[in-house]
RNA sequence: GCGGAUGUGGUGGAAUUGGUAGACACGCAAGAUUUAGGUUCUUGUGAUCAAAAAUCGUGGGGGUUCGAGUCCCCCCAUCCGCACCA
């Protein structure tokens, strides 16, 4: 019985090789269009570690797509490399290599440690973003956008990565720090491209509507957030003994009678005009800076303003000024960086009122104490009194459009995505400066130069020699190539449609999107909720607007797979100890290889410089890919994080093991053409239908648990089975969990059924509805809602069967005379009520 | 501060959407075969109780209902996002 012994080595390596030659032509997939599904995980970065994030992320997806293959699919699977960025140019600088041999090493490396794990991909579409093939495109796309203004350049504060030496888009700057850095972001003015993602605020914002339900919902509030928007009115002051004017932007115009000051920020222009010709000023300018940047918590910050000795008229009070501040507390960036201040019924403003002695006058009533920012009716404001807040909001636009002096306005937060970066490993911007010309597009394509050194401090290719002298494309004097290069983010919010044609002579082929759009379901981290999800639809909008596609989703369903956790260590010197480093003593303490004692920290996310790590490799070795596949998506579902269990992987190769035996004697079985049973029939019908409600539901957890119901039952009805049907059900199990367990389901399947064809291109078994409804149900018998026994009957029983069978079961225990009412419920209880 | 989510055995998690709470696993305990492989196989395992019976039990407290993990109200805790957004 040596074959009973599981060969998970020989076994995986020979249908991995298999795997590896999936692959779907356009011209099959143009043909198949009716039935497609287009399966995305988000493309890694080639930092050269492959981790168990990836593991699980990738694993999901590929059991999905196997899945929705069996579905009869035709399947779009492809894997590429997000491979631009900050890290190599860091890597080069420190070891002096070239961002371009470490990105590709590691891309070597990384697809080394990918193809074990026996995903089908398609990897005749495979992609690397920093290819000539891919930033070549890109560059025709970025032109297309020049074109149609979607892409501007301006000078204004921009945050400032100090250690990435580069600027950063808003969406990067996370609790005011680099993203990838962790350096304090600085505000610096600085003249930058942006991408005019606020035309598309709107859109954007509309879009998630017909996200819901197909979107995690914390995704689409963060979004929704993110874009921020808020509906108000635009008011014009007047400056006394002048002819300015301050555009203020409010979402309260119906506490105007309330306001009692003005206050505009630093950056305003008014302020900076003031500044310029006072001393004073211009040091409390500076101040408010400082805050703004050194201060981690702003609402630590105290709110400071500085009267600037001018006066506003009320925009509708007779003879009422207001007093101009320039105020700490108010932003350029949002609005029209000018505010009235209505200190009852605005919390900042009522504390910046006290500070400063400004008058403070209820508008709005209401028995609570000031400031108040509910609702209420209105009071001490002329005209609108006795309106509620809603009607007095409504009423003084109106009023104000009358009067000429104020519009209503809709204000988003989002702002215009920053994307140049002063940084060598991107996409090159395609513009030549030109004293003649101005920003005049360069011709395509432009490559980036290899000979670049790492040793000055700066942009690389600003320092090059000679790579940024050019002629003006125009006019053909001497001119000079933009030296900034694009966001990284900005290869990953199209990078799903060119894997559709990778090869293409344009950036995208429409025929092909117009089939594969959008991606069916996209698996990825919740940590791109507002970065590259974002960008992604807005990209698609603005790709549909040229003309380049038709739709205007990128991911019709996403799915944000949880992180994979491990309890961390550390010794007691202070250092993070690895977990397979670690003996446990008899008295229970813990030790590290150096016998130094070793404390258990926090249950976080594996990460290295926590050293809370497993090694896929070393498991992989250990216990074979199926059985790591199989025990990442058991037990916890996708979306939840993972928490790392050693002895449950070790439970998932017990499992297989446990398979291959059971197997063998299904082999043995069918050979011998054994007579008996066939209700392993029915069970298989029940069972692949709960299963398959599983998988649709990328319930995976559930599917595990129901194959694992499913076989325990086979396992159960071995001895007295026929042949035909332990044949027949143990197919049926093998093709429920192919998905998850490819390598063992295919050797398995090969072996059974002497198949020419392999089990990759099965079918889902159809599913009998007959079969998989179950005959018999329990009843449950309940006094006053306690349960109080069962009983087995045929499905659909009737009531007054049910009734009378529950009575029977309790006549000993209670007195029948004392029943007060019964509730029957087909199929599931008997509810006696008694007194 | 605002917004969102989550809370079920020792652990990961199920629960037909108001109808037998704890499926399926991990762990643990007892036993069997013996294994020379990180075994395998029985049985048990929410708590209280020697046990049956019974009672209690889904973060806490109320409520609706014949019946609540599920619906409603009020708290608490944890996590996440945004944060001077006018």
């Amino acid at each position: 019985m040596s074959d009973v012994i599981y060969n998970f080595r020989a076994v995986e390596k020979k249908w991995t090789k298999f795997f590896a030659q999936y692959s779907i032509s356009n011209e099959e997939l143009i043909q198949n269009q009716d039935k497609k599904a287009y399966i995305l995980e988000m493309l890694p970065y080639p930092s050269g570690s492959f981790h168990m994030g990836h593991v699980r992320n990738y694993t999901i997806g590929d059991v999905v797509a196997r899945y929705q293959k069996m579905l009869g699919f035709t399947i779009i699977h492809p894997m590429g490399w997000d491979s631009f960025g900050m890290p190599a140019e860091n890597a080069a600088m420190q070891s002096g290599g070239h961002p371009k041999t470490w990105t590709e090493a590691n891309i070597e490396d990384m697809k080394k440690q990918l193809k074990p794990l026996g995903y089908m991909y398609d990897w005749q579409r495979e992609i690397s973003t920093c290819s000539v093939e891919y930033y070549t495109q890109e560059q025709k796309i970025f032109l297309d956008f020049y074109k149609k203004g979607l892409v501007y350049r301006k000078k204004s504060y921009v945050n400032w990565d100090p250690i990435e030496q580069t600027v950063l888009a808003n969406e990067q700057v996370i609790d005011g720090k680099g993203w990838r850095s962790g350096a304090l972001v600085e505000k610096k003015m600085l003249e930058q491209w942006s991408l005019r993602i606020t035309d598309y605020a709107e859109e954007l914002l509309q879009g998630l509507k017909e996200l819901e339900g197909h979107w995690p919902d914390n995704v689409l509030k963060m979004q929704e957030n993110w874009i921020g928007k808020s509906e108000g009115a635009i008011i014009n002051f007047e400056v006394i003994n002048s002819d300015e004017k301050i555009a203020v932007f409010t979402t309260r115009p119906d506490t105007l009678f309330g306001a009692s000051f003005l206050a505009i920020s630093p950056d305003h222009e008014f302020s900076q005009r003031i500044a310029s010709k006072n001393e004073e000023f211009a040091e409390f300018i500076d101040e408010c800076k400082k805050i703004a940047t050194t201060e981690e918590s702003i609402e630590k910050a105290e709110k400071k303003g500085k009267f600037t000795g001018l006066y506003v008229k009320h925009p509708v009070v007779e003879d009422l000024q207001l007093p101009i501040y320039i105020a700490n507390f108010v932003l350029m960036d949002y609005g029209t960086g000018a505010v009235f201040g209505c200190p009852a019924h605005d919390e900042r403003d009522f504390e910046f009122a006290q500070k400063y002695n400004l008058p403070i006058k209820r508008v709005i009533d209401s028995v609570e104490d000031l400031p108040f920012t509910g609702d209420g009716k209105l009071i001490n404001s002329e005209y609108l009194d006795g309106m509620s807040v809603e009607q007095a909001k409504i009423y003084m636009i109106n009023r104000l459009q009358e009067l000429n002096i104020g519009t209503k306005k809709i204000s988003y937060r989002l702002r215009d995505w920053l994307i140049s970066r002063q940084r060598y490993w991107g996409c090159p911007i395609p513009i030549v400066h030109c004293e003649n010309c101005g920003a005049v597009p360069a011709e395509l394509p432009v490559y980036l130069p290899d000979d670049v050194s790492f040793d000055s401090k700066g942009n690389p290719l600003a320092n090059h020699p000679t790579w940024k002298f050019v002629k003006c494309p125009k006019c053909g004097n001497n001119a000079l190539r933009e030296t900034d290069t694009l966001d990284t983010f900005f290869e990953s919010s199209w990078y799903f449609l060119r894997y559709l044609c990778p090869n293409f002579n344009e950036p995208i082929d429409k025929k092909v999107a117009e089939v594969a759009m959008p991606v069916d379901l996209c698996i990825g981290g919740i940590e791109h909720a507002v970065l590259h999800l974002l960008y992604a639809r807005f990209f698609v909008l603005a790709l549909r607007d040229l003309g380049y596609i038709d739709c205007k989703v990128p991911f019709a369903n996403l799915l944000t797979q949880g992180m994979v956790c491990h309890k961390s260590y550390k010794n007691t010197e202070g250092e993070w100890v690895y977990p397979d480093e670690i003996e446990k003593l008899p008295n229970g303490k813990l030790i590290d290889k150096n016998g130094i004692e070793v404390f258990e920290c926090a249950f976080e996310k594996m990460s290295k410089s926590k050293k809370n790590v497993i090694s896929h490799q070393k498991i992989i070795d250990s216990h074979g890919v199926d059985a790591v596949r199989l025990f990442i998506v058991s037990d916890t579902p996708p979306e939840k994080d993972f928490s790392w269990n050693t002895d449950a992987l070790d439970g998932s190769w017990r499992f297989l093991n446990r398979v291959w035996k059971v197997f063998n004697k299904v082999l043995q079985k069918v050979k011998e053409n054994k007579e008996g049973a066939d209700t392993l029939i029915k069970t298989s019908h029940v069972y692949l239908k709960k299963i398959k409600e599983s998988y649709d539901d990328i319930a995976l957890n559930k599917s595990v648990a129901f194959a694992r119901e499913f076989f325990n039952e086979i396992e159960r009805n071995l001895e007295m089975e026929s042949a035909s049907s332990l044949k027949f059900a143990f197919e049926c199990f093998i093709k429920a969990i192919y998905p998850i367990t490819p390598h063992i389901a295919h050797e398995m399947f090969e072996k059974l059924t002497n198949a020419a064809d392999p089990l990759q291109n099965a079918l889902w078994p159809e599913i009998n509805e007959d079969l998989a409804t179950a005959t018999k149900v329990t009843i449950a018998v309940q006094v006053n809602g306690r349960l109080r026994g069962t009983f087995n009957i045929e499905k659909d029983t009737e009531d007054s069967v049910l009734e009378q069978t529950a009575k029977n079961i309790l006549k000993d225990s209670i007195n029948l005379e004392n029943i007060e009412k019964i509730i029957v419920v087909k199929n599931r209880i008997v509810n006696i009520v008694v007194k």
